[in-house]
DNA sequence: GATGAATGAGCATTCATTCAT
DNA sequence: AATGAATGAATGCTCATTCAT
C-alpha cells in the first residue's frame, strides 16, 4: 500500500470512529486500532488529531463546492436547481459518517472549526443569495429578503440531508426528495386560501396531477 | 442572595462561558471565575459539569415546548402558525447563548445528549407532521410527504433562528422574519412559470401588495 | 446539654461512624449528620478531624491503662493475671467500635498515630516483660526470652479481643475466655506450681537440657 | 527491561512507599517518582492506585498460602508445625514492607480490603482449628476450645512476625523464634508426649479435673 | 517506515476547614 | 453557641504526543 493510500485509509476509518463516538470521545487509540496501525503511525500521516478531523471536513467541503454549479439564469433554471439539490444530496448521502461529524461534532471541537464551518455556510449562502437576487431582477424569484430566502433554503436542505444520512433511510428515493424540495421552494405548501382566507393571492390554482 | 438565585446566576453565567468557548474548552475554573465563586461552590449547586450543561438545555427545551401551541384547524390557522414561529423566535433570541450551545455543542458532549436533542427534534417534527396531515385532509396543506414538509420547515426555522441569534442581528425585526417565513411556507419563492415553464401550474398569480 | 456532654456525645457518635466506614471514608459531614449538629459545630469541640479520632484512641488507652494492675508477685499471681485479662476484655468489649478503629484504622491514619499506637503497645509489652523477668527470678516463669513471651501474649490477647469484639460473639462468655487464655499461658511458660500453688498439676517437671 | 519486569519493579518500589507513608499518604506521584517513571506509566501497568495495593496483598497471601502445609498427624507433628512457623516467618520477614502494609494499612483502605483480609485470616484459623480438633482426637492437643487455641496462636504468630519485620531485627535468629514459639505452644496446649515423643519432658502429668 | 512504551500537562472533583450571620 | 455556605488546595486519572528501537 502506498503512502497516499494509507493516508486515505486512515481518513476513511477515522470518519467512522468520529461519527460513532464523537470527536472528543474518539481516542487516537480507537482510530489506530480501527485502522490496524500503531498509534505512532497516525502521526506519520497527520500532524495531530485535529488535523485528521480537519481533512475530513475540508474534503467534504471541497466535494460539495465542486458539485454545486452556479445557476445560469439564461438556461433552464429549474433543472439547474434540481441538479444542485441532487448533487449535494449525493455527496452527503454517500458519506454519511463525515456528514454526521460535520453537523454534530464540528463546531464543538474548536473555535477554529466553528469559523471554518461558518464560513463555508456563509459562502454557500452568499452564492445562493446572489443567484436569488439575480432571479428577483428577472422576476423568477419572489421579491423580498433574498438573504433570508437563502438561509431558509440552506437550513431546509441541511435538515433533509441530515435526516437522509442519519435515518435508516430507504424510505424516500433521492429523486423524490429533490422533487419535493423543489416543489416547496416553488410553491410553498400551505394552501390557506382554500378555506376562504381574505388575503387571497391566487385567482386560480391548478394542482399538478 | 438566596440559594435558588445563586443557582440561576451560575446557570446564566455558565451559558455564556459554554457559548463562548464550547463545552469542552470551558473549564470549571472558567465558570467559577466568571460566576465569581470558588470552584467548590459550583458543586454545591450542581452535581458535575455535565449537569450544568444539561440544565441549560433542559430549560431551553421546556421553554420551547411551553411556547409552542398545537395548531387548531378550526381557528385561524395562519395566525396560529405565525404565533408559533414568533414564540420560538422569542425564546431563542432572548437567550442566544443557550441557543448557540444547543446547536453547536450539545451533540458533541455525549451520546446521551445527542439522544436528548434528537428526541426533542423528533417530537417537534412529529407534532408538525401530524398538524400537516390534518391540514392535508382539510385541503389547506399541499398533498405530499408531510414528514418531509415538517423536516424542511424545522430546518428552515432552525437556520433562521441560529442566524438571528448569532449575527450581530439588528438587521431584521422579529416580525419581518415571521412574515417572511410564513410567506415562503405559503407560497414558496420561485416564480419560474413567469419564464414560461412548460409545467405551468397557475393560471394567474396576483402578488400581494 | 452542657458543653462537656455534647463533646462526649459527638465522640460517642463519631466512634460508630469511624468504625463503620473507616477513618478516611468517614467524612466530617457524616459525623455531623450522625451527631445531629452542623458541621461547623464539630469545630467548636474539636480542633480537627484527626483530633476526634485521637481522643477516641487516647480515651481507650487511658481506660486500658487504668484497668491493668501491675502484678505483685507477693500476692496471688494467678488471680491478678486473670484480673488483668478480664479487665482488658471488659474495656474493649464494652466499646467494640473504638476497638475496631484502634486495630483496623489507627495505624493507617497517620505517621503520628502509628507512633502512638506503637508506643502504647511497647509500654504494654515493657510492663509485661518486666513482670515476666521478675517471675523468672522467682521461678514462676519459664526461663527464656521474656520479651518474646510478652509479645506473644499481647498478640494472643489482641487476637482474641478483636474476635470477641468483632464477631456476633455470644458464643463464649467472657469468663470462659479468661480461663482458657490463662490455662494456655499457664501450661506454656508459667511455672506457678514452683511456689506451691494449691492447684498443683504436675508431680515433677524435668526442664529440657 | 521487559514488561513483566517493570510491573514487578513498580510493585517492589510501591510496597516501600506504601509501607513508609501509609496507603492514603502515598501519592501516585510518590510512587512514580520512587519508581523513576512518569505518573502515566503507572497506569500502563495497573488499573489504579488501589490495584497496585491489591496486587501486593494478593501476592503476599498467595505466598503464605503456598508456604503453609497442612499438618499430617500420621507424621512428625512437631517438625511440621515448626516448618509452618518457619515458612510463614520466612515469607513475611523477607518482605517486611508488604507485611507492614498488610497489618497496618490494608483494612483502612477499603471495605473490600477488610473483607479480603478477614477471609484470609478466617481461612487460616479454620485450617488450624481443624488440625487442632484432629489433634484432640489423637490426644496430642489439650481438650478445650480449639477455635480459641487457633485464634490465640495466629495472634501470637502475627505479633511476633510484625515485630520481627518491624524492629531493626537482628536480635533473634529466625530459628530462635521458631523454637521459642513452638515451646510455648507445646507447653501450652500441645500434649505431644502422649504419643511417646522422645523429647519427653514430664514424668507425670495430672490433668486437673 | 512502523511501533508502542513512556511521558506529563491538564482537569474534574472532593472535602476538611473557615467565618459571616 | 450554632450554623452551613463558601472555600481552594490537593490528587487520581486521561490521553495526545513523542521517540528510541
Amino acid at each position: 500500500m502506498k503512502k497516499a493510500d494509507k493516508h486515505d485509509e486512515i481518513l476513511r476509518v477515522a470518519s467512522g470512529v468520529f461519527a460513532a463516538k464523537g470527536y472528543h470521545a474518539a481516542k487516537m487509540d480507537d482510530i489506530a486500532h480501527a485502522a490496524k496501525v500503531a498509534k505512532g503511525t497516525l502521526y506519520l500521516y497527520f500532524d495531530d488529531k485535529r488535523s485528521i478531523f480537519a481533512e475530513l471536513i475540508d474534503g467534504l467541503f471541497a466535494r460539495l463546492a465542486a458539485a454545486i454549479i452556479r445557476v445560469d439564469t439564461e438556461g433552464d433554471v429549474a433543472a439547474q436547481i434540481k441538479h444542485n439539490i441532487r448533487a449535494v444530496l449525493r455527496v452527503l448521502v454517500e458519506q454519511p459518517d463525515i456528514m454526521r461529524m460535520l453537523f454534530d461534532q464540528a463546531s464543538g471541537v474548536d473555535k477554529e472549526f466553528r469559523k471554518k464551518i461558518d464560513s463555508f455556510y456563509d459562502g454557500l449562502k452568499k452564492l445562493l443569495t446572489e443567484s436569488l437576487a439575480d432571479g428577483q431582477k428577472l422576476g423568477i424569484v419572489k421579491k423580498g429578503d433574498a438573504r433570508l430566502y437563502a438561509s431558509l433554503t440552506v437550513g431546509a436542505l441541511r435538515e433533509i440531508m441530515v435526516e437522509a444520512a442519519t435515518r435508516p433511510t430507504g424510505q424516500r428515493t433521492r429523486e423524490q426528495i429533490v422533487e419535493a424540495l423543489f416543489d416547496v421552494l416553488e410553491g410553498g405548501y400551505l394552501r390557506l386560501d382554500a378555506k376562504g382566507d381574505k388575503r387571497t393571492r391566487r385567482v386560480a390554482v391548478i394542482e399538478p396531477k
